[in-house]
DNA sequence: CAACCTTGCGTTATCGATAATAAGGATGTT
DNA sequence: AACATCCTTATTATCGATAACGCAAGGTTG
């Protein structure tokens, strides 16, 4: 037991608490679909097809689908149709290198606005995350691990590049579930973010910047270090 | 008359052909406005003021509103409404920083592609910008530069990537049309392309790389280079 | 045989109407 | 005066039906 369940009204935008909305549902399930391969790269999604599947209107699978066109876990071709991205290992290395870029370059901002609800925010998702472990739900894990990054970049306070973060996270992820093992060491994965808390919690960014970025390079192995050429730690 | 009007039908994914679809004529209607700020930000868009406005149904314009989302142009919020978005200085030097990770750090894999069909629309987009520079119409000249650099990027084969240069590139723009003075040199900006085009044609990346990166590090004056520091260029 | 037209099919795009949601103001209660 | 509750209103969300599109297969014409 140790480890209680936490108080999920706590937990900020980590689902937009919209669950009342079919389209977004429908959206988080067929996200989850794609980010673990249950439906594979390229397979075909037809908006009636799913309409049936999922007892609602064709309007709003397509809301759906244009949810997840927006992160590019699907291609839509005007009046031709909907199929999963692929996923290249070239397209995860460069989103790696921008996801590296975005959270890095901003970390003076992020410092500098820290205030005791992130950092009250950032414990409560690394609980989370723990609970996921320990339950061996890898997906939940990389729900919290997005909801950590995220709600750590919104102190930065730049919304018009939040949506690039979004994509960049959900793409690592979907790269690094579909290639791992069946079960690795999760609960490895939620406590490599105890010293990005804790360096946060001090304000020094100095200490922090090297642990995260080494964080977010070490997300997936990419062999002999091809994403870290010119990035400078 | 010098300079002819250049064959459209040459140009690639300028405009997706499809104006054919109401929503997208819609979506490009609206993103002019937006860009040129004839739209102000934080303005209220309500869907059916537009339907009514545009002369067609409400889901045509949701769909449009959808589209300009993915741009991170509006900002929908689920039950509440849609505004356009906020056109910040800090936002904007961040989505300039990114982009300029995104050209230059793939310029081995557009260089190592580069095939005559690239020079060749090349080529025509910057007729495209010097007819357009020649009418002084600004809004235009932008739209070919966004379609040079995103065929540019097109031949690194990072489809994933794709939309978020587009992001960057829309918003860069909207930045630097707000903050301009009635009429700039526009011939200037068409004629800046002219390097880039020449080492590419040569496929000579160590002339390249310093050339863009520097192209786009000047697109907007942010002052004492901000968005240098810590940049390699 | 090649180029061109036609038609059928799978799919998305658009429409108009109705339901659901959230916010703020009015109302009544302590 | 403070507070909860109910209503009104502005707006999006969802529905079901129909129209439009793009492609491919097959037929037609020179």
């Amino acid at each position: 037991m140790a480890i209680e369940s936490i108080d999920t009204s706590s937990i900020p935008t980590m689902v937009p608490r919209q669950s009342s909305r079919r389209s977004h549902a429908l959206f988080v399930a067929l996200q989850k679909d794609i980010v673990l391969g249950d439906l594979a790269p390229e397979k075909a999604l037809t908006e009636l097809d799913l309409a049936q599947r999922f007892q609602c209107s064709q309007s709003t699978v397509r809301e759906a689908l244009m949810q997840l066109h927006e992160e590019g876990l699907v291609i839509r071709q005007p009046n031709r149709g909907t199929h999963v991205a692929p996923c290249n290992a070239d397209d995860a290395a460069a989103l790696l290198r921008i996801r590296h870029e975005v959270e890095c370059s901003t970390l003076d901002r992020v410092v500098a606005r820290t205030q005791d609800a992130l950092l009250a925010d950032l414990r409560g998702l690394l609980n989370a995350m723990r609970n996921a472990a320990r339950d061996a739900d890898e997906y939940l894990l990389s729900v919290y691990d997005r909801a950590f990054h995220l709600r750590l970049f919104e102190a930065a306070d730049l919304p018009l590049v939040t949506p690039i973060l979004t994509r960049c996270l959900i793409h690592n992820h979907r790269y690094k579930i579909q290639r791992s093992q069946p079960n690795r060491a999760l609960d490895e994965t939620a406590e490599r973010h105890v010293p990005i808390i804790e360096a946060l919690a001090a304000r020094d960014e100095a200490a922090l910047r090297p642990l995260l970025s080494h964080h977010i390079l070490t997300i997936v192995d990419f062999g002999p270090d091809l994403t870290l050429q010119g990035v400078s730690t």
